[in-house]
DNA sequence: CCGACATATGAATAAGTGTTCATGTGTAAC
DNA sequence: GTTACACATGAACACTTATTCATATGTCGG
């Protein structure tokens, strides 16, 4: 497990600093969990498609050739995580992304990407 | 599967434009490949340490109190992606962040938690 | 060369996750 | 009421993944 001392030379003294800055152990947890919701293409799929606008679930089944089912399952997990919201309207559900931040993330992604 | 139509009334007519405006599938899925590194609490920590600049492996270890050898693993899936780089001294791996989005995307993540 | 140290890596295990299938709930049309 | 439709949900299964343990590679000091 972790040792005393690393690297001599007091290059790493300062570990208990850095550790005081970094924010606690729930909110990197959290944060973790969040990206996490990013990091599957039938959820990222769906978050795509809703930047045109809100849509149903159907639509976005058809759009994305995937099954109904599957659809619904991910979005009560985007929706739980507050990426998209939902909107009843008969027996229509219909979504839309939620905040501002998933754009800006999203497109950060697409940079990265790029760049190689 | 998906269906022919859904929500009639021509709703959602447009579908096939909406496709032609997203990335390709290929995109997408190495999009949720990027995003899934950041949705690990382990290397979110990783990130967040060298937010300070660049710490060898038994340091990071040391300061998030967790094993080398699980550092070191996660740290090769973010060197894979581009996240950090690596610098070799003697006996000794120096980690330092290579990308800027993901400074950026990391504080947005923030951003997106402490709105509620 | 040899032992101590820093790091990397392979295998194994346990925990987590996405899809499918079947079914439940609720709404609209007849 | 009954049928058809849109969506939600629970269970099961296959698949992925993170950690641990053991060990390998490589460097430095003596």
């Amino acid at each position: 497990m972790a040792d005393e001392r690393c690297c001599g030379l007091d290059k790493h003294e300062g570990l208990d600093d850095i550790k005081k800055e970094m924010p606690d152990d729930d909110t990197l947890f959290y944060l973790a969990d969040f990206f996490k919701v990013f990091g599957d293409s039938t959820r990222i799929k769906i978050v795509c498609a809703l930047f045109n606008g809100e849509m149903c679930v159907g639509s976005i089944a058809e759009l994305l050739n995937l099954t109904q089912s599957s659809i619904s399952h991910q979005l009560r997990v985007l929706k739980a995580n507050r990426l998209v919201k939902a909107r009843k309207e008969g027996k229509y559900a219909f979504y839309s992304l939620d905040d501002i931040h998933v754009m800006e993330i999203y497109k950060m992604g697409l940079e990265h990407l790029k760049e190689k």
